[in-house]
DNA sequence: AGTGCGATTGACT
DNA sequence: GTCAATCGCACTA
């Protein structure tokens, strides 16, 4: 698969990166997904990462799109997310759901179940699936390395949107992308869930 | 040095 | 449907 030429801002990339593909090449062997569900966080979104400016956990939100930004939240799950503008300017997209494609029978042994839609429905499902932790931390997406974005063949369709998951500051916006129809895809699927 | 809490998940009623 | 576990980090002092 060609490198990814990625949008320019995070809303536009985090309806991009509906439909593409998300690989992870580990030593226990290749899984990959298509990505059915993302959020994004813009700048001067008071619910980002990035609101508070650089700091030593959030640095990598700040490198030029493309980069991973991994952290650890609520002693259990990581999210994986991609870097949205240039070098020095925060904001992202969060990865949210996958349909998984390949290394299945890998993924169903790291997440201790055989069903499909749920290997990778949620992000810390997503990051435990694909073995994403701190290590992938700063990974360039769109080069050759252990963790990057693809095409799949598959058409893709028009992304709908809602609300974001989980979040206690700026409720309203409607930045969740996702896949209509994918049973992959965590939470509500229509427009205000 | 102590406190509060978060872009969640899995177990349970 | 509800709810607690769990831990790294930012913030206060």
């Amino acid at each position: 698969m060609r490198r990814l030429e990625l949008p320019d801002d995070a809303v536009e990339l985090a309806r991009f990166l509906i439909g593409k593909v998300l690989v992870r090449d580990h030593r226990s062997g290749r899984t990959s997904g298509r990505i059915v569900e993302t959020e994004a966080y813009p700048v001067g979104d008071a619910a980002g990462h990035a609101f508070i400016g650089m700091t030593s956990a959030n640095q990598s939100l700040f490198l030029a799109k493309g980069h991973a930004y991994v952290y650890f939240i609520y002693g259990s799950s990581y999210m994986c997310n991609v870097a949205a503008e240039p070098r020095g300017v925060g904001a992202g997209v969060l990865l949210r759901a996958l349909e998984p494609l390949e290394g299945i029978s890998l993924m169903q042994r790291r997440r201790g179940t055989r069903r499909l839609t749920e290997l990778a429905k949620g992000p810390g499902r997503l990051a435990s699936a694909m073995a994403i932790d701190r290590r992938c931390d700063g990974m360039d997406l769109c080069a050759a390395g252990a963790l990057w974005l693809g095409r799949d063949e598959r058409p893709r369709v028009r992304p709908s949107r809602s609300v974001r998951i989980g979040l206690t500051k700026e409720v309203g916006r409607l930045l969740r992308f996702y896949e209509r129809g994918s049973s992959c895809v965590s939470g509500p699927r229509r427009l205000r869930g």
